[in-house]
DNA sequence: GCAAGGTC
C-alpha cells in the first residue's frame, strides 16, 4: 500500500500486491550450464537476483505507483519470508522514488479490528529478519547446485545408462533429511530382532459376558519367571476383587487446524496424499470456500467471527443441526498455542453444497474438524477392576461413553463402549481359565506420510507450504516409493546416497545440519549473529563436506552403485 | 537438467 500524501491523516491511498517473492537468486550466465565449471566453484561464484518475466509486470506496477506516492506501507505476511518479500518491495520502490517514507504494518489476521490496530501502530520493517532469509536463499542455491551437479555428473560417468533410470540425482537441505527419515525407519525395521515374551490372561464369564483380565506386569521376556508366577497363581487360583475405581474420562476434541494437521488428517483419514490435499485446498481457497490453507496457527484470534462461519453451516442437511447446537452452546474453541502471526487456522468461509469427489471429501473434513473444535469434549466413565490371585494382580477396564459431543460430527475418531460385568469389592470367584500366553515383539512399520510430515515439522525440515513438496520430490527422484498400503519405502538409490555419505563420515541425511542452520537464522533475526559471518561459516562447512566427497568419491559412489 | 521459499 502506498500513500499519496505527507501525513497519514487525510490522504489518498493506492493498494497493490505481490505474489510471493519477486526475485530469485541465480548464478551469472557463465555458470548456468552444467559443464561450464567445476561444481566446486559454485560455492564461491558470484550470484545475482533475477526477476522472472511474470514478476516483471508486478515490479513495473510497484515502480509506477511508487513514483506517485510519498509513503509506503508494507502489508506482507508477518513471518520470516514475508519480511523478506517486504524488503524486495522496498528495494524496488525506493529505486523508483528515493524520498519515500517506509512503514511496516504488523497484523496477524485480516479482520477489521486487526487491520485497524496495525494501521494505527505502524512499525519499521525488520532488516535482520529479511537478512536471515537471504542467507538461507544463497546457501540453498549454492549447496543445491554444487552437490546436485556433482552427484549427477559423477554418477553418470560410472553408470553410463543412468539417464534411462534417473533423470538427475539431487541434493537439497530439505530433500536429504526427508529421505533420511524414511531410510532410518526402513533400517530399524530391517535390523529388528524379534524378542519373545510371555504373559498371563485370566478369563471369567459373568452376566453373560466374557471378561479377560490382563496381567498387571503386562509381559515378561523370561519364560522361567512367567512359569514361576503361573505356578504360584495355580497353587491358589481363587480371585478376590481388590479395587473398583470409576473415573470420569474425557476425549478431547481436536485443536483448530493448521496445515500440518490438515495434511496429516487428509492423508490418514481420507487416504489422499498430502501433495494432492494441498492442491485441492488451494482450489477451495481460491473459490472462497475455505480460508488460507498455509498456516502454522492453531488458535482462533479473538476477532475472528466464529459465529458467522458456524451460522453458514446450519444450511447443511447433514451437519446443519450440529452447527446449530454449537451456536446454542458456544462456540467454544479448544485453542492450541501456536501462531505464525500471519494466518488464522484453516476454517470454512462459505457453505459449499455442490462439490464433488476429493474436493467434497476434503471440504467436509475441514467443516467437521472446524465444528468439532467448537463443540465439547466427549465424556465417558472408565471402570477399572483389579483382582488378586495369590497376590498376583490382574486388571480389567471397561468404558461407557456418556456424552459423544464432538464425536457426533467428527466421525473420523472412534471411542466406543467396552462393556464389563458388575463386580463388588472383596468379591471372590474362581476364574474359568488362567492361561499363559506367548508372543513376540514386532518390527516397526514403514513410515506413513502422516508420520513423515510429523517428523519434518518436529525437526524443522521445510515449512507448512513445502512439506508435501519435499516428499513428492524424493519420490520423483526415485529415492523412495509408496507401497500399495501407503507406506514409504526407500529405493536402492536413496539408501545408497544415505549410506555413501555415512561411509565417508557425514550425516548429510540427518536433520541436525538443517536444524543448526535454523538456529543460526534465528540468531540473525535476534541480532545475535551477523548474516555474512553465518553465511561464510555455513558455506565453509559444506565446502569441507564437498571436498571430502571429492577426495573419497570412489568410496562414496561405490556404495551408491552397489545399491542401485 | 540443480535448492527452497513464496504463490496460482
Amino acid at each position: 500500500m502506498s500513500v499519496h500524501h505527507n501525513s497519514l491523516g487525510d490522504c489518498q491511498m493506492s493498494f497493490t500486491s505481490v505474489s510471493g517473492h519477486l526475485f530469485n537468486y541465480d548464478f551469472y550466465e557463465d555458470k548456468r550450464k552444467w559443464w561450464s565449471c567445476e561444481p566446486k566453484q559454485l560455492f564461491t561464484a558470484p550470484i545475482l537476483q533475477t526477476c522472472s518475466d511474470q514478476n516483471k509486470y508486478i515490479k513495473n506496477t510497484l515502480e509506477r505507483e511508487a513514483k506517485r506516492c510519498s509513503v509506503l506501507i508494507i502489508w506482507t505476511d508477518c513471518d520470516r519470508e514475508g519480511e523478506n518479500i517486504g524488503f524486495e518491495v522496498i528495494t524496488v520502490c525506493r529505486a523508483a522514488n528515493p524520498r519515500m517514507n517506509i512503514f511496516r504494518a504488523h497484523f496477524s489476521e485480516i479482520t477489521i479490528p486487526s487491520i485497524t490496530r496495525a494501521f494505527n501502530a505502524l512499525i519499521q520493517p525488520n532488516k535482520k529478519v529479511s537478512d536471515a532469509v537471504d542467507v538461507r536463499q544463497k546457501l540453498d542455491l549454492r549447496l543445491g547446485a554444487a552437490f546436485t551437479r556433482f552427484l549427477t555428473l559423477e554418477l553418470q560417468k560410472l553408470v553410463p545408462n543412468l539417464k534411462d533410470m534417473y533423470k538427475l540425482v539431487s541434493y537439497g537441505s530439505c530433500q536429504f533429511p526427508t529421505l533420511g527419515f524414511v531410510v532410518d525407519r526402513f533400517k530399524a525395521r530391517e535390523n529388528f530382532v524379534p524378542q519373545k515374551f510371555w504373559s498371563i490372561d485370566v478369563h471369567y464369564t459373568k452376566d453373560n459376558m466374557n471378561a479377560c483380565f490382563n496381567w498387571k506386569r503386562v509381559r515378561v521376556f523370561c519364560e522361567q519367571s512367567c512359569l514361576a508366577v503361573m505356578s504360584k497363581v495355580m497353587d491358589s487360583p481363587e480371585a478376590v476383587v481388590t479395587h473398583i475405581n470409576t473415573k470420569r474420562r474425557t476425549k478431547w476434541r481436536p485443536q483448530p487446524m493448521d496445515t500440518v494437521t490438515f495434511e496429516r488428517s487428509v492423508s490418514s483419514k481420507l487416504k489422499i496424499n498430502a501433495k494432492r490435499a494441498m492442491t485441492v485446498a488451494e482450489k477451495l481457497y481460491t473459490s472462497g470456500f475455505i480460508s488460507y490453507p498455509r498456516t502454522e496457527t492453531n488458535k482462533f484470534p479473538p476477532e475472528l467471527n466464529l459465529v458467522s462461519y458456524c451460522q453458514m453451516q446450519t444450511a447443511s442437511p447433514i451437519w446443519g443441526q450440529f452447527a446449530q447446537r454449537v451456536l446454542t452452546n458456544g462456540p467454544n474453541p479448544r485453542n492450541g498455542t501456536k501462531s505464525d502471526q500471519a494466518h488464522p487456522p484453516i476454517h470454512p468461509t462459505k457453505y459449499a453444497p455442490n462439490l464433488n469427489g476429493e474436493e467434497k471429501r476434503i471440504y467436509e473434513l475441514i467443516v467437521r474438524h472446524f465444528l468439532a473444535t467448537l463443540d465439547k469434549d466427549a465424556v465417558g466413565y472408565e471402570t477399572a477392576i483389579e483382582i488378586s490371585i495369590n497376590e498376583e494382580l490382574f486388571a480389567l477396564n471397561g468404558l461407557r461413553v456418556e456424552e459423544k459431543n464432538y464425536l457426533e460430527i467428527y466421525t473420523y475418531d472412534k471411542w466406543t463402549d467396552k462393556d464389563i460385568p458388575q463386580f463388588n469389592q472383596n468379591e471372590r470367584f474362581i476364574p474359568d481359565s488362567i492361561l499363559m500366553t506367548d508372543g513376540q515383539t514386532t518390527a516397526p512399520e514403514l513410515l506413513t506420510e502422516a508420520q513423515l510430515i510429523a517428523l519434518m515439522e518436529k525437526h524443522g525440515i521445510g515449512t507448512d507450504a513445502t512439506h508435501a513438496e519435499h516428499i513428492e520430490k524424493v519420490k520423483d527422484r526415485k529415492y523412495i516409493v509408496e507401497t500399495p498400503d501407503r507406506r514409504l519405502k526407500p529405493e536402492g538409490l536413496g539408501i545408497g546416497l544415505v549410506d555413501g555419505y555415512e561411509e565417508i563420515g557425514y550425516q548429510m541425511s540427518k536433520p541436525h545440519l538443517r536444524a543448526a542452520l535454523e538456529k543460526d537464522l534465528k540468531a540473525i533475526c535476534d541480532g545475535i549473529k551477523n548474516p555474512e559471518e553465518v553465511l561464510n561459516y555455513q558455506i565453509k562447512e559444506y565446502e569441507k563436506v564437498f571436498n571430502e566427497s571429492l577426495r573419497h568419491k570412489n568410496k562414496l559412489f561405490e556404495v551408491v552403485v552397489r545399491k542401485i
